[in-house]
DNA sequence: CTGGCTGCAAATCTTTTGCATCCTG
DNA sequence: CAGGATGCAAAAGATTTGCAGCCAG
């Protein structure tokens, strides 16, 4: 819990069980996730305060958001650059630990400024790949 | 128009407006952005049917739904493979008709079947930049 | 003690669904 | 003419907001 200290906000209980939660956790959870499971230790929690965590950790790069779920945004505690493997089926979000050197061709889109790169590989998934069978 | 013929389904003026307005757009519209175009045709145009022709469209292959954008889906009338650069100010995503030949390194989730891959560049479009200076 | 954080509820936005009616093929 | 498509309204799911009261620093 020390390493949160320089994060330069209030600890407060429901914000470490929160960090918590996403530290130890590779799946990738969405906000409902992370509301569902803080709810056990914290009956009072509330959306708000997920929702106000989650913006003011983004804020600080302490977690990245990932839009790679239709319908809902993903959490990512591994702020480290790194790409995903989604499986079209069930939608899990495998992390891949590669770097891949990308650049745009010479002379495209040179007005944009490029920051970083995320590289999606879509597939299925072991688990769904056997129920097609 | 004759190309939409053999999609297989039924054509009505309402899809037909709807395939038109995605045929001549880079912008990769939202569904919201479809059906207030499409009304100013329609003034009867409901969202159920922008939602049916877009799942309809989806399926038949004929638009490709992209999960880019935080908190709403986009689509895109390109279904040839292609990559995105996405600004992270305004969320503009704008084509780039490179192709990556990407691969897992040997032994890496080799359970997982990889069917396609995505590369995002977020970076900040020219307008965007301007702004910040 | 004070400003930031929490909790609750209501509001907003996006997407989905049920159903009666309509119209393409 | 039949089955699929439309239109409307209501519902569901995700996220945001306003505000009073609370508590970490």
């Amino acid at each position: 819990m020390k390493k949160y200290r320089d994060i330069g906000l209030k600890l407060t209980p429901q914000r470490l069980a929160i960090l918590d939660y996403l530290e130890g956790n590779k799946c990738h959870p969405s906000a409902d996730d992370i509301y569902k499971e803080v709810l056990k230790k914290f009956p009072t929690m509330s959306f708000a305060t997920v929702y106000n965590t989650l913006a003011t950790l983004k804020e600080k790069n302490t977690i990245r958001e990932l839009t790679i779920d239709p319908g809902k945004k993903r959490y990512d505690s591994n702020t480290e650059p790194h790409n995903h493997l989604i499986c079209v089926s069930c939608n899990q979000v495998i992390d891949i630990h590669v770097q891949f050197n990308l650049d745009l061709p010479q002379g495209m889109n040179k007005d944009f400024t490029v920051l970083r790169n995320h590289v999606e590989f879509h597939g299925l998934c072991p688990l769904c790949k056997e129920k097609q069978l």
